[in-house]
DNA sequence: CGCATTTCCTGGTAGC
DNA sequence: TGCTACCAGGAAATGC
């Protein structure tokens, strides 16, 4: 039951919302700040998750950007510190108590340590010079920012309309649109009554339009709110996002469609739990 | 290259 | 109380 599922297993992924908004918080702290090291905490995975942080001492971080869900910092030594914060990674100026992957320690004034917490692991903090994204496939190829005006209608057709893909998987995949996730998936879809595997190369203009529309307003909407929190995902300064009580769709499967009535249906799609409404979504051609 | 499938990983929960 | 089984998922790795 839908109730059930979201009291038990409801996990917030930080996407384009609740990255752009750790994203501010870091800003005015971390800019122009000097790092002396970056360490790995006591139990971080080997590996390229956490890769060349000993490259980051001595370099002085210029900006704290973000893009899709990527905070990319570039630092004055020509390198770029990125973070992806997976499902459950958190940044904070508080030790964490467990879960410490990453330390990076700053010059100057008060609060002088930036933590990486990251229970499930599914994060990663790493260093690389700028514009080499080899280690980060996905950010290489990561596709526009749907909150820049360079995202437009017509930039949305064009990506949409090279994939036989289902749209929903396409989504999911970074490379039509930077920064949705499951949660703004199953939103945008279901402000813009199309079915999740509607194949992206079979809908229509207007479709595409109402898609590309949607993605912006339910993305801006979000920020606006500080993001959505459901269970896991905390704003640096440890507080709610507020845009859960704005969610229709995700994780309502159970419940009547706010629009319809209709019951809230559930399918998989790409091993990702996926809501919407069987009477408004529905396939192209398909009735 | 495109796309599908598998893997990584822990915490919460149901059920016993 | 403590155990097992299972489920959540973003991106990378792997397989065709």
């Amino acid at each position: 039951m839908a109730a059930a599922r979201r009291a038990g297993y409801d996990v917030a992924m930080p996407e384009l919302p609740e990255v752009e908004t750790v994203k501010r918080e870091l800003e005015p702290w971390l800019t122009k700040r000097k790092i002396i090291r970056a360490e790995r905490g006591p139990d971080a995975p080997a590996g390229p998750k956490y890769a060349g942080l000993e490259r980051a001492a001595g370099q002085t971080i210029e900006a704290v950007t973000r893009l899709g869900k990527f905070i990319v910092m570039p630092l004055s030594g020509g390198d770029e510190l990125i973070v992806h914060l997976g499902m459950t990674g958190t940044l904070g100026a508080e030790l964490p108590r467990d879960h410490l992957r990453v330390a990076v320690e700053l010059a100057g004034r008060a609060p002088r340590t930036l933590y990486f917490r990251d229970p499930r692991r599914f994060g990663r903090f790493l260093v690389a010079p700028d514009g080499d994204r080899s280690a980060l496939p996905t950010l290489a190829k990561i596709g526009p920012e749907p909150l820049e005006a360079s995202f437009t209608p017509a930039v949305f057709a064009a990506a949409t309309s090279r994939s036989g893909m289902g749209i929903k998987a396409l989504l999911l995949s970074q490379r039509a649109v930077a920064g949705v996730g499951n949660i703004y998936a199953d939103e945008a879809l279901w402000r813009a009554k199309i079915h999740p595997e509607a194949p992206a190369n079979q809908l229509s203009k207007a479709r595409i339009a109402a898609l590309q529309q949607a993605i912006v307003e339910v993305l801006r909407a979000s920020v606006e709110a500080r993001g959505t929190t459901l269970r896991d995902y905390r704003r640096v300064d440890g507080e709610r996002g507020e845009f859960a009580a704005a969610i229709q769709a995700y994780g309502r499967d159970g419940e009547p469609c706010v629009r319809c009535g209709k019951t809230l249906a559930r399918l998989v799609v790409g091993q990702r739990g996926t809501t919407y409404c069987p009477s408004c979504q529905r396939l192209p051609k398909g009735g």
